[in-house]
DNA sequence: CCTTGATCCTGTAGCGACTACAGGAAGCAT
DNA sequence: ATGCTTCCTGTAGTCGCTACAGGATCAAGG
């Protein structure tokens, strides 16, 4: 049984956020020992491991929970995870084609911009309508 | 003159938003009138429409007043709007790279699934160290 | 003149996912 | 006894809005 900082350490989610997750009601209540302190177990650092490589995939912390919740029940059918997964991928894919479109409007943008120039081309776009 | 309904509908920026960037010093306080409500000249609206094409690029709200300042300056030289938005291109740049890096192992990782799994790899790999 | 509906006002709270304190109580090592 | 670290609770801040609540005012129609 490990203290918070451990419990940080070993899973990588930082302590404040262990306790935002347990306020938020994401992971379970730990026990706590006789001084108050909260005390984890390996499983519930396996919870916020788990946590953890879910929120490094991007996915909410909604989504992420949801995850873990399938992964707690007895049968932990893909059919679910793949739902939760293809919507995400979607999301992501969304994103990027959008972040391309402002990196090409950008470019374009700064390309006719050129150091010296009393009136900024960019500025004057940026005013139009 | 026009009401804020009216500035709102010309510049496309909501008009809670008109007001959150009043109440945050990005555009000036606009007159009232003998009835206390907000007057906006077209100049005004024309602040609002810089701001809102800012915003559709991604530029940060800091990013666009610092624009916004640099369009109400004399002088408005291009070294500083090139700052300003070669630094944004390098953030969107870099948001694309790590999106597509999470959309390749998200997509390895659903990769395996199949529905009608009993148990689903994706699971297994998330509760990995 | 009265009512109805649209618009406006201020002020506050909520979103997501943390992060950063303040202010205090233990524990541990010297 | 002392310092240092860790822990506790509770609150507020981040970003850029958005959504109320509760009230005032306006313009048009009957």
């Amino acid at each position: 049984m490990f203290a918070i900082g451990e419990a940080s350490r070993r899973s990588g989610v930082g302590i404040e956020t262990i306790r935002y997750y347990e306020r938020e009601g994401i992971v379970p209540r730990p026990e706590r020992s006789a001084n108050g302190r909260r005390v984890y177990s390996t499983e519930a650092i396996g919870l916020l491991k788990f946590l953890k490589n879910c929120r490094s995939l991007g996915f909410s912390l909604a989504d992420a929970k949801a995850l873990l919740d399938l992964s707690g029940s007895a049968r932990s059918d893909c059919d679910a995870v793949l739902d939760v997964s293809k919507r995400h991928l979607r999301a992501i894919g969304e994103k990027i084609a959008e972040l391309r479109k402002l990196e090409a409007a950008l470019e374009e943008l700064t390309a006719n911009c050129s150091a010296g120039n009393t009136e900024c081309p960019m500025l004057d776009t940026l005013r139009r309508s």
